[in-house]
DNA sequence: ATCCTCCCCTAC
DNA sequence: TAAGGTAGGGGAGGAT
C-alpha cells in the first residue's frame, strides 16, 4: 500500500499574534498560584470560582473586544514567522522544556506540523526530555526508529533560522542509562546523517508480543493518566507522579489542568478527551490515506459489503498487554476514584455481561459489576491499531469507508467469497494487532452492519438476501440504526416496536410521522433495503471545535483546524450550552449539567481562516447570544461552507472582468448596453461606444481598468465625461452646502476644496518622490506606480499593492504618516469630484490594514475613528438613534444579493466550482449576473440539467447582515461601513431603513400616560423552543391589545399562528421578537426600566407616527425595544412582498444615497471631527435632491 | 420549488 | 474529581 506520501504543509498561520501559547512562563506560574490557594476538595467552591472566572473572562471578552485584540498586537510583537520546519512533524512526549503547547506554537509558526497522537506515518521526528521509566519502555514499542530528539533542537534552529542537524539533540542521557532504548537506538544512528531526511521504516520491530510491556496504565488509583503526560509547569511533578506523588499533591497538580487560568486548557482537555480522540481521528486518518480512486463497479454485480469493528476496541488494545485481566470484567475510563462520575468509554464483553455499557458513569457500573476493573485510556496504542487496521482493510478493497477508528465498510462485490475475505481480513487485523474484530458481510450497508452486531464478540455473520427478510422481522426497532433515544420514544409511541410493526405502515404514513427523509429510511430499513453506497473519503463539509471554555483558545484551535485542512471557510456558527433556567450546578465534575442549547451563525462574504477574524466572529456571536454569563457551560463554534484555499486561484481567476465577459458575453453586458440586442455570442468586446457609461461608473476601479485595458484606454474618456457630469450634478446641487457653517474644519474642508481645482496637490508627483523613500511601502507604492499604465486614480495603484503579497517588513513612524499624510491629501482632493475613488481608496485600504501591520497603522491614522476591516456579524435589528426621517425610503426595496455563479461550462466538465464575484469591498449588484429574477432560473435550470447537481451546493447566496448595537451610542459611521463593506441582504437593507426612518430620537416606548404600560406574567411555555405564552396583567396603553401574548425567540412561524389566533378569538394578540429566550419578567423590567428612565429626565414620551407601522423585522430579533413596536401592533401581513419593486431605480438611488452619506462620513473624518450623526440630516437631504 | 437558518438527532 | 467532541443528516418554518 502506498502509504508513503508528502505531507501536506500547513500553511503557516499569517499573523504570528493568533498562534497559541503566546502566553508568558511567569503568567502561567501564577495563575497555577491562585489555584493553589483555592484550597482542596471542596469542588463546590471550586465550580463556584470557575464559574466566576468564565464569567470575567466572558464579559471581558464579549464586552471589550478592542481591549482584547490590543493585548494580542501586543503579545505578538515580537513573534515572527519561518518555514524552516517545513516537512517535519514532530509529536512531543513526556515534558518538555519549552512546554509540549509552545512547542506546538512554535513548530506552527515555523512551517511545521504537530501531532497531539503518535502515529509513524504522519510524525517524523519525536520530541521529549525527561521520560518516566515505564514510558521509555513504551517508547521501544511505538518510535518506530523515528529519531527522538530534545526540544532544545527546535529552539536552536529557530533561534538560527535553519535546520539544524539534529544528532547532537538525541537523547543521550536515556540511550546511556536505558540499554534496551541505546541498543535499539544504537543501530539506527549510524544511519542518520543528521538531516531531516526520514526513511519511511519497515516495521521491524512491530508488534513482537514477547517485546511488549505491560502497559503502565492505571495499575492504581489516582494513575489515570499515562497517556503522553506534559504540562507546562508542574512537568517534574508529573514525573514524580509516576513515582508515587502524595494523593494530595496530586490532586493539586491536577486541578492545574482544569482551571480556567490554564491557558492551555482546551489543549489538555482535548488531550485527555476519548470523543476528541474519536471525533478527530477522522481527519488524521485522511491525512494519511492517499485519495482513493475513484472505484466504478458494475451495479448490475451482486453487492458484497463487509462491516468490520474491532471488539470492544478500547479496552482489548489495553488488555493484549494484560493478561492479567483475561476474563476479568474491564472498563475504560480516566478514573476509578469514588465519585465514580467518569464515564466509560468502552467495556469488555465480560462486563457486559453485567449490563455494564459505553457511557456510563464508572459509579452505575460499579453497581451492575462491583469488580469492574478501570483501566485507562492508551490513545497511541488506539491510533496504532487503527493504523493497522485500516492498512489491512486497503489491502483487501479498493473501496473503504471508514466509520470510525475501529470500523469500517468495505465493497467487496465481484471479489471472491466475501466470507472467506471477511475471515482473512479478521486473521490479519489479530496477527497484527493481539486485538480481536467481528465482521458483518451481506448485500447491503444496513444489513452488513447488523451481521456484525450479530456477529460479536470476535465472530462474522452473513446474511444472505433470501434470509433478510426473516433477519428483520423480530428486530426491535431501535437495534436500526439512526434510531435513537428520540425515534425509539416516537416509534414506541405510535406502539411500534419490531421492523415488521413498521412494516405495516406505508412509506406515506412514515414520511408523515418522521418527515420526509426519515420516513423514507424508515420504511426501508424496516425491510432490509438501503440504498447507500460505501464511499470513500468525502471533501469535509465543516470543522469545528467544542469546548468549555474562552472564545479566543476555541477560534484559534478552529482557526488552526482550517489552517491544517487548508480550507477557508465562510458561516460560523456559535453553539452554546447553558444552564437550563431552574438546574442547579452540575452534579459531574467540570459537567455542564442540564442544558439548553443555543446556537448563532453568521456568514461571510468570503472565507477566512484567520484566528483573529474568528475570534471576533466569535465574541461577537457570542455577545449576540446575550447571555448571562454565569450560565454557560459549554461554547462551541463550527465553520462551514468551506472552500478549498488550492482552488482559491483558479476562483478568481474565473472573477477577472475579462474571462467572464469571455464566457458569457451576452448575458451579461447586454443587460446594461443600450443598443443591438442580439449580438454574436463570439467572446468579443462590444464596441466602446455600446457600453452604458452608467455600467462604467458603477464597476468597481479595479474592474474598471481591467476592463478599460482591453479596450485601450477608450473607456476612460467615456467613465470621466460622465464623471464630470457627476461632479456639476453635485457642485449645482449645493451638495454640502449645509455645512458651510461655523465649525472650524469647514473652512479647512473648503480649503480642500479650492485645492483640487488649483491643483495644490499632486498625487503623481508626491508618488514620485516615494521612489527613494527608505521605507518600502511607499516604495512599493512608487514602483506599482510606474508599472501601471497611465494611473488615473490612486487606487489603481493600491489595487495591485493589495494584490502583491506583503513582506511585513516593519515601517518607521515616519513612512507611516507621511504615507497616511499622503493618503489623506489625496482624498480630500478628490472629495467632492470623485465619489468612487474615495470609497475604493477607503475599502481598499481596510483591506491592505488586513494585511500589513504598516498599512493597519495608517489605515488608523486616516481613519482614527472608523474601525478596522472587519465584516461585523449579526442579525440584530438595527437601531438606530439619531438618524433622521428619511420618508421617501420608507418601504424602498433595495437588494444587493451576491452570488457565487455556477460557470455552465465548468459544469459541462463534470466539475462544479463557486465561483464568487462579489468580494470584500466590492460589492455588485446582482443585476450585473443577471441572476436577479430569471437569472437566476436560467443558471440553475443549466445546473441541473447536467446532472443531479444539489444546486445548494453550488448556487451559493452570500448575504450579510448588519448588526448594530441595539443600545443607545449608535455609532453611524460604523452602520455605514457595514453597509459598504457588506453584503446587504435585500430584508436586511429594508430593515435598516425601516429603523432608521423610525427612530428619530433615542428610543423611547410610548408610555405617554401610563409608567406601567404593560407587564406580563408568563403562563406557560416550551422552553425547548424558547417560547413563552404571557398574559398581559396591565395594560393601560389602549394601544396594545390584551390577551395571550406569545413571545418568543427566533421562531417567527409563531407570528402567523398569533395571526390565526387573533383572528379566530377576535382578540388581540401580538408577538415579542427578542434575541435573548424572552423571560416575560425581562421584559416588563425593561419596559418600567425605560419609562422610569425618560420620565426622570423629565422627557417626553413621544409617539412617532409610524412606530406602529414598522415592520418587525422578519423574523429578526430586535432587542429589547424593538418589543415595543411590534407590540403595539402585528404587522407581519407587512412583509417585504408588500413593498414595489422597482430594483434598478431603487439600487442606484439608495446606493448612491449611501455613498453619500459615506462621503459625509469620510468628510468628517478627515476633517478629525467627531461624531458625524447629526450631519446626516444634510447628505440625506442632499441625497433627496440628487435622486430628482 | 428551493434555499437558508437554527436547531435536533445520531454515531463513534 | 474528569477530560460530555466531532460531523453528517435532516426537519420546521420562513424567505425568496
Ligand atoms: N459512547 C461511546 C462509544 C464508543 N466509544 C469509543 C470506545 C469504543 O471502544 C470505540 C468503538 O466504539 P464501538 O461502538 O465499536 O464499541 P466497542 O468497539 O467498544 O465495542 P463493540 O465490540 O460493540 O464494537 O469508541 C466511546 O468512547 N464512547
Ligand atoms: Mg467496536
Ligand atoms: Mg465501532
Amino acid at each position: 500500500m502506498g502509504r508513503k506520501k508528502e505531507k501536506a504543509i500547513s500553511p503557516a498561520p499569517k499573523r504570528p499574534g493568533a498562534s497559541w501559547g503566546a502566553g508568558s512562563p511567569a503568567s502561567k506560574r501564577s495563575a497555577s498560584a491562585r489555584t493553589r490557594d483555592e484550597g482542596m476538595g471542596d469542588f463546590g467552591r471550586y465550580m463556584t470560582n470557575k464559574v466566576r472566572k468564565l464569567g470575567e473572562q466572558f464579559q471581558a471578552e464579549a464586552s471589550n473586544p478592542e481591549a482584547s485584540r490590543g493585548n494580542a498586537d501586543e503579545n505578538s510583537i515580537e513573534e515572527t514567522t519561518s518555514k524552516i520546519f517545513e516537512g517535519i512533524s514532530i509529536h512531543v512526549n513526556g515534558f518538555t522544556i519549552p512546554s509540549h503547547q509552545e512547542l506546538r506554537t512554535l513548530m506552527l509558526r515555523h512551517g511545521g506540523t504537530f501531532e497531539n497522537y503518535f502515529s509513524k506515518t504522519r510524525v517524523t521526528h519525536i520530541i521529549c526530555s525527561n521520560l518516566p521509566q515505564s514510558k521509555i519502555k513504551e517508547f521501544r514499542s511505538f518510535s518506530k526508529g523515528l529519531p527522538v530528539l530534545k526540544p532544545g533542537w527546535i529552539v536552536d534552529s529557530i533561534a538560527v533560522g535553519k535546520l539544524l542537524p539534529w544528532a547532537s539533540y538525541q537523547l543521550e542521557a536515556i540511550y546511556s542509562n536505558q540499554s534496551t532504548l541505546s541498543s535499539f537506538y544504537g543501530t539506527r544512528k549510524l544511519l542518520q546523517d543528521g538531516t531531516e531526511n526520514v526513511e519511511e521504516q519497515e516495521l521491524v520491530a512491530e508488534a513482537k508480543p514477547d517485546t511488549s510491556h505491560p502497559n503502565l496504565a492505571g495499575d492504581g488509583a489516582g494513575k489515570e493518566i499515562e497517556y503522553d503526560e506534559q504540562d507546562e509547569e508542574g512537568g517534574a511533578e508529573e514525573v514524580n507522579v509516576e513515582d508515587g506523588l502524595s494523593e494530595n499533591e496530586y490532586m493539586e497538580h491536577r486541578r492545574s489542568h482544569s482551571t480556567l487560568d490554564d491557558p492551555n486548557f482546551v489543549q489538555n482537555y482535548f488531550k485527555y478527551s476519548r470523543l476528541h480522540f474519536i471525533g478527530t481521528w477522522r481527519n488524521r486518518y485522511q491525512a494519511t490515506v492517499q485519495m482513493q480512486r475513484r472505484v466504478t463497479l458494475d451495479p448490475a454485480l451482486e453487492k458484497s459489503i463487509i462491516h468490520v469493528d474491532m471488539d470492544c476496541f478500547f479496552v482489548s488494545v489495553v488488555t493484549r498487554n494484560r493478561p492479567e485481566l483475561d476474563g476479568k470484567p474491564v472498563g475504560v475510563c480516566h478514573s476509578d476514584s469514588s465519585k465514580g462520575t467518569g464515564e466509560i468509554s468502552s467495556a469488555n464483553y465480560e462486563a457486559r455481561t453485567f449490563g455494564v455499557k459505553a457511557g456510563m458513569f464508572v459509579k452505575t457500573a460499579k453497581k451492575c459489576c462491583p469488580n469492574l476493573e478501570i483501566v485507562s485510556y492508551d490513545f497511541e496504542g488506539y491510533e496504532q491499531v487503527a493504523d493497522k487496521l485500516y492498512e489491512i482493510l486497503h489491502r483487501h478493497s479498493p473501496l473503504v469507508q471508514a466509520i470510525s477508528c475501529d470500523e469500517a465498510y468495505l465493497d467487496v462485490s465481484g471479489m471472491g467469497d466475501p466470507a472467506s475475505i471477511a475471515s482473512a481480513i479478521r486473521r490479519e487485523i489479530f496477527e497484527a494487532t493481539r486485538c480481536t474484530a467481528s465482521a458483518g458481510i451481506s448485500a447491503n450497508i444496513l444489513l452488513a452492519r447488523l451481521a456484525t452486531k450479530k456477529a460479536k464478540p470476535n465472530g462474522q455473520f452473513q446474511i444472505h438476501l433470501q434470509e433478510a427478510e426473516e433477519f428483520m422481522m423480530n428486530l426491535p426497532v431501535e437495534e436500526l440504526p439512526g434510531v435513537g433515544w428520540v425515534l425509539r420514544e416516537k416509534l414506541h409511541a405510535l406502539k411500534l416496536f419490531t421492523c415488521s410493526d413498521l412494516r405495516l405502515l406505508t412509506s406515506e404514513t412514515l414520511r408523515k410521522h418522521f418527515g420526509a427523509k426519515t420516513g423514507e429510511t424508515l420504511y426501508n430499513h424496516a425491510r432490509g433495503i438501503d440504498h447507500r453506497k460505501v464511499q470513500a473519503p468525502q471533501e469535509k463539509k465543516s470543522i469545528g471545535a467544542e469546548a468549555q471554555n474562552f472564545l479566543v483558545t476555541l477560534s484559534e484551535e478552529v482557526a488552526s483546524r482550517l489552517r491544517k485542512a487548508a480550507v477557508h471557510g465562510r458561516t460560523f456558527t456559535m453553539k452554546v450550552k447553558k444552564r437550563k433556567s431552574g438546574a442547579g450546578e452540575p452534579e459531574k465534575f467540570m459537567g455542564c449539567g442540564i442544558c439548553d442549547n443555543i446556537s448563532r451563525s453568521t456568514t461571510l462574504p468570503s472565507g477566512t481562516n484567520s484566528s483573529d477574524v474568528l475570534s471576533r466572529i466569535s465574541r461577537q456571536l457570542f455577545g449576540s447570544l446575550n447571555l448571562d454569563v454565569r450560565d454557560v457551560r459549554g461554547v462551541g463554534l463550527q465553520v462551514t461552507r468551506l472552500e478549498d484555499l488550492s482552488n482559491e486561484q483558479g476562483a478568481k481567476e474565473q472573477t477577472r472582468l475579462e474571462s467572464w465577459i469571455t464566457n458569457s458575453p451576452d448575458k451579461r453586458l447586454k443587460q446594461r448596453t443600450d443598443s443591438k440586442p442580439d449580438r454574436s455570442i463570439e467572446p468579443e468586446l462590444p464596441p466602446a461606444s455600446e457600453i452604458d457609461p452608467c455600467f462604467l461608473e458603477s464597476l468597481p476601479p479595479d474592474l474598471f481598468d481591467e476592463l478599460n485595458n482591453a479596450y485601450k484606454g477608450e473607456l476612460a474618456s467615456i467613465k470621466l465625461s460622465k464623471e464630470t457630469e457627476a461632479s456639476k450634478v453635485e457642485n449645482n446641487g449645493n451638495l454640502f452646502q449645509c455645512e458651510q457653517d461655523s465649525t472650524e474644519s469647514d473652512s479647512n474642508l473648503g480649503k480642500a476644496r479650492d485645492k483640487k481645482n488649483s491643483d495644490v496637490f499632486d498625487v503623481w508627483d508626491t508618488l514620485s518622490h516615494f521612489q527613494t523613500s527608505e521605507s518600502k511601502m511607499l516604495r512599493d507604492m512608487h514602483d506599482i506606480y510606474t508599472s501601471v499604465d497611465s494611473p488615473k486614480h490612486l487606487s489603481q495603484v493600491l489595487v495591485v499593492l493589495n494584490a502583491t503579497s506583503h513582506c511585513d517588513e516593519a515601517d518607521s513612524d515616519d513612512s507611516i504618516s507621511i504615507c497616511s499624510k499622503f493618503i489623506s491629501q489625496y482624498l480630500l482632493a478628490i472629495l467632492y469630484s470623485d465619489l468612487e475613488e474615495v470609497s475604493a481608496v477607503i475599502r481598499l485600504l481596510k483591506r491592505l490594514a488586513t494585511k500589513s501591520d504598516g498599512w493597519n497603522r495608517v489605515c488608523a491614522c486616516v481613519l482614527p475613528t472608523t474601525q478596522p476591516w472587519q465584516v461585523k456579524p449579526y442579525v440584530l435589528a438595527i437601531e438606530v438613534n439619531s438618524l433622521p426621517l428619511r420618508p421617501s425610503l420608507r418601504g424602498d426595496l433595495i437588494r444587493i444579493d451576491y452570488h457565487s455563479v455556477i460557470e455552465p461550462k465548468l459544469v459541462a466538465q463534470g466539475t462544479l466550482r463557486r465561483s464568487s464575484k462579489a468580494c470584500l469591498g466590492w460589492p455588485v449588484e446582482s443585476e450585473w449576473y443577471n441572476l436577479d429574477q430569471g437569472g437566476t432560473g436560467t443558471h440553475k435550470q443549466e445546473v441541473c440539467q447536467s446532472g443531479p447537481v444539489n444546486t445548494n451546493e453550488n448556487i451559493c447566496r452570500m448575504e450579510e447582515r448588519v448588526a448594530v448595537d441595539s443600545q443607545t451610542n449608535y455609532d453611524f459611521r460604523k452602520a455605514v461601513n457595514e453597509l459598504l463593506a457588506v453584503e446587504i441582504h435585500h430584508g436586511v437593507v429594508r430593515e435598516v431603513l425601516e429603523n432608521w426612518g423610525v427612530f428619530s430620537g433615542p428610543p423611547v416606548l410610548e408610555l405617554e400616560d401610563h409608567e406601567h404600560d404593560l407587564a406580563f406574567k408568563p403562563l406557560c411555555g416550551d422552553e425547548e423552543r424558547n417560547e413563552t405564552i404571557v398574559e398581559v396583567v396591565e395594560n393601560t396603553s389602549g394601544v396594545p391589545p390584551c390577551g395571550e401574548y406569545h413571545c418568543r425567540d427566533r421562531v417567527p412561524h409563531i407570528t402567523s399562528h398569533l395571526l390565526r389566533l387573533r383572528r379566530q378569538c377576535d382578540c388581540q394578540v401580538a408577538a415579542f421578537h427578542s434575541d435573548i429566550p424572552l423571560q416575560a419578567a425581562d421584559t416588563r423590567a425593561r419596559v418600567r426600566e425605560i419609562a422610569r428612565d425618560a420620565l426622570s429626565r423629565g422627557e417626553p414620551l413621544q409617539r412617532h407616527l409610524d412606530d406602529f407601522n414598522c415592520n418587525p423585522p422578519p423574523g429578526k430579533a430586535g432587542g429589547k425595544l424593538t418589543i415595543q413596536s411590534e407590540l403595539a401592533r402585528m404587522t407581519v401581513a407587512r412583509t417585504t412582498k408588500e413593498a414595489e419593486q422597482e430594483p434598478s431605480r431603487t439600487h442606484v438611488a439608495t446606493m448612491l444615497w449611501i455613498l453619500v452619506i459615506f462621503l459625509v462620513q469620510i468628510h468628517f473624518e478627515l476633517a478629525g471631527l467627531g461624531h458625524v450623526s447629526s450631519r446626516c440630516c444634510a447628505a440625506s437631504a442632499a441625497c433627496e435632491q440628487l435622486l430628482h
